[in-house]
RNA sequence: GCUGCUGUAGCUCAGUGGUAGAGCGCGUCAUUGGUAAUGACGAGGUCGGGAGUUCAAUUCUCCCCAGCAGCACCA
């Protein structure tokens, strides 16, 4: 105390201002220095660009920051006081003898994983909540001690919290080791901190679900139960979130999917595709899109083997690094003996497997002939049909399929050509996109991994090939040190979609792996034979997983030229009939897909089908007045205004905007 | 694959130890209407599958399958 008041220190706040105090100031006590309406909304500080909590003293000039709960860092502080002090302390007083783990902020809120001796049910989540309630009204104080390893050790053996016990015993460091208490509560956590200073600064907060997830993120290890949760600053906040919850539910692919007749899923082919004829057109539309693209782009398309032995497989390593996600199908024709088993023992000598990937067939394609370095680069393009054996819990909707269809294609060119290719690649890439309405991409680009086919000098050409592109191509990237497969670098590019959600679609991969195992090669400029460097590369990655984005993105309003049905034509008359039936040949002559409604139906009921429901970007509705006036009242997706235009005009303009990007 | 929850009519869901109900949708009839649900009547279910307990199971128990959420996986 004494030496406090002899050293002056220098802290300097964020608007430029520096002021002098005694050495082992605390945050706190600052904030008090200045107003005492900032200590009461002080909840933590930034020494220095790092975050501590408001107790902790100051020994050196410093720049300091105080964070209030206004702040986004604010907001996560309260969080994760909210998961590590309320949340756990509420577990432990009704379960005492759960294990706690782990309780990080998440996106949009917290979790805390625990252990428990028994299956927690969702009445135990409410009563876990209402505990927290509870504890959360005594406002307790936020006390933080500091501890040797060998005191922490001890200190949660003594409370057998096992899990604590090795997140302490595998820290790098001897001291300093941060426990949290609430008074003489009895409850301590370990924590990196920094936590509110107290509990009445705590918004409104709700649990949210339970859900298994395995200690350190590692399935051999033992399945803790999570328990997630959010929380706000306040009550509005906090239903402004649970709002966009629902909204995001609206949009969910699978409902839409449904509820527009688009596709399904059945029992007997799970994780598969039942396209219907709505979902087909849409399917269709993007498949001919890209086609198109990569028509334009000098790719050539192909069609390759679906079923292919296992000996390419084996050779070009599939079988031994993928086998696990392949459907192996037996050579042999299944015995008609009823009774008899369906394939013989010796079915199994020869083994054949629905492709998971195009690329090894697609190396057969360019084997074929000799190649000479003026044919390169050679770019061959499938819509390849792949099978891949997922894991049960990992099939969701279109999003995660067992069967898909990829827009994929491989390109081999020579070393000096990687470059280009990743720059044209690039562009075309963001071209698409665009095209479909994303425009925020995040792009990756990941490099050499420790264990590595290909020598350095190649791995040199081709990360700096891959990042030269980007630059060009002005997309924004990170780079991911070891990140990269064994035979080559990547760059991978997530969409964000309307609701800020990210997927990852496309994809370019070097490979310097496939070509030898496969036994690739072109003749050079020295009349030697030469390995040439393949390109594994997608755009919407997969038809179904992109088409699922799009609807959740548009949520399940296509643009028009992607629209399963364009266009409606209603009749508010029984009267109107014949000339709706005119409306309707003509649209359909146009072009234009178009659905007739004459059914016996009033108008309210038709646009409500058609629009909440069916989506249908536009309505064409026609009644006795429009039928003697040769006109339509045109209605269009999400306005309530109504033009009416000549039927002509209106089918030539329909045309017009109903054309593809490209 | 792991943890938890769920599975009842085409869809969304209610319900019960004595073999089921609503709304929407579907069909029929009436209604011919002017921009987000016209009315009446009717048809429609092995209550996910299998086993067990019971006089009796859709309901209780166990096993399996699938779906959902999350985890792991997605070179």
């Amino acid at each position: 105390m004494e030496q406090k008041a002899e050293q002056q220190i220098q802290i300097t706040f964020p608007d430029g201002a520096s002021r002098e105090y005694g050495a082992g100031v605390t945050g706190m006590e600052i904030a008090e220095s200045i107003a005492k309406s900032l200590a009461k909304a002080s909840i933590a500080v930034k020494v220095d660009g790092v975050q501590r909590d408001l107790s902790d003293p100051i020994f050196e000039d410093a720049g300091l920051e105080i964070i209030k709960l206004d702040s986004d860092e604010g907001l996560e502080i309260m969080r994760h006081t909210v998961a590590a002090q309320l949340l756990a302390r509420a577990v432990k007083n009704l379960y005492p003898d759960a294990k706690l783990a782990i309780g990080p902020t998440i996106e949009n809120g917290f979790y805390y994983d625990v252990e428990f001796s028994k299956a927690l049910s969702s009445e135990d989540l409410e009563k876990i909540e209402k505990e927290m309630r509870k504890i959360s009204e005594t406002n307790a104080r936020i006390v933080k001690s500091l501890n040797s390893k060998s005191d922490a050790v001890s200190a949660f053996k003594e409370r057998g919290e096992d899990y604590k016990v090795e997140i302490v015993e595998g820290a790098d460091q001897e001291d300093d080791f941060q426990l949290y208490t609430q008074g003489d509560t009895g409850f301590v956590d370990l924590c990196r901190g920094p936590h509110l200073p107290s509990l009445k600064h705590v918004g409104v907060f709700k649990l949210m679900s339970i859900a298994g997830a395995y200690w350190r993120g590692d399935s051999s290890k033992a399945m803790l139960t999570r328990i997630y949760g959010t929380a706000w600053r306040n009550d509005k906040e906090l239903q402004e979130y649970l709002l966009q919850l629902e909204e995001a539910e609206k949009r969910d692919h699978r409902k839409l999917g449904n509820e527009m007749d688009l596709f399904h899923f059945q029992l007997e082919a799970q994780g598969s595709v039942f396209w219907h004829p709505k979902g087909f057109t849409v399917y269709n539309q993007m498949e001919a899109y890209i086609r198109r693209r990569l028509n334009h782009a000098g790719y050539d398309e192909i069609k390759t083997p679906q079923l292919i032995d296992n000996k390419l497989w084996e050779k070009s390593g599939h079988w031994g690094k993928y086998r696990e996600n392949m459907f192996v199908v037996p050579d042999e024709i299944p015995s008609g003996d009823d009774d008899g088993p369906v394939v013989s023992d010796k079915a199994f000598d020869k083994l054949m497997a629905l492709k998971p990937m195009n690329c090894p067939a697609h190396v057969q394609v360019f084997n074929q002939g000799i190649k000479s370095y003026r044919d390169l680069p050679i770019r061959l393009a499938e819509f390849g049909c792949c099978h891949r054996n997922e894991p049960h819990g990992a099939l969701h909707g279109l999003m995660r399929v067992r069967q898909f269809t990829q827009d994929d294609a491989h390109i081999f060119c020579r070393e000096d050509q990687i470059t280009d290719e990743a720059v044209m690649f690039c562009d075309l890439l963001k071209a698409i996109y665009s095209d479909l309405g994303f425009e925020d991409v995040a792009v990756a680009l990941s490099l050499r991994p420790e264990t590595r086919v290909g020598d350095d000098a190649l791995w040199d050409k081709a990360e700096e090939g891959l990042r030269k592109a980007l630059v060009k191509t002005g997309l924004e990237f990170r780079e991911d040190e070891g990140e990269g497969a064994f035979y080559g670098p990547k760059i991978d590019y997530q969409i964000r979609d309307a609701i800020g959600r990210t997927w990852q679609c496309g994809t370019l991969q070097l490979d310097f792996n496939l070509p030898e195992r496969l036994d690739a090669s072109y003749i050079g400029e020295d009349g030697a034979k030469h390995r040439p460097v393949m390109l594994h590369r997608a755009i919407l990655g997969s038809l179904e997983r992109f088409i699922g984005v799009m609807i959740e993105n548009y949520a399940g309003k296509l643009p028009l030229w992607l629209a399963p049905v364009q266009c409606v034509v209603a009749t508010i008359t029984g009267s109107a009939d014949d000339y709706a039936k005119e409306v309707y040949g003509a649209l359909k002559e146009a072009g234009i897909r178009a659905e007739l409604d004459i059914r016996n139906e009033k108008i309210n009921y038709k646009v409500r089908e058609h629009s909440a429901v069916g989506k249908v970007p536009n309505l064409f509705v026609v009644g006795a007045r429009e039928a003697e006036e040769k006109t339509v009242a045109i209605r269009r997706l999400g306005s309530k205004d109504q033009t009416v235009e000549s039927t002509d005009a209106a089918i030539a303009a329909l045309v017009e905007f109903s054309k593809p990007p490209f």
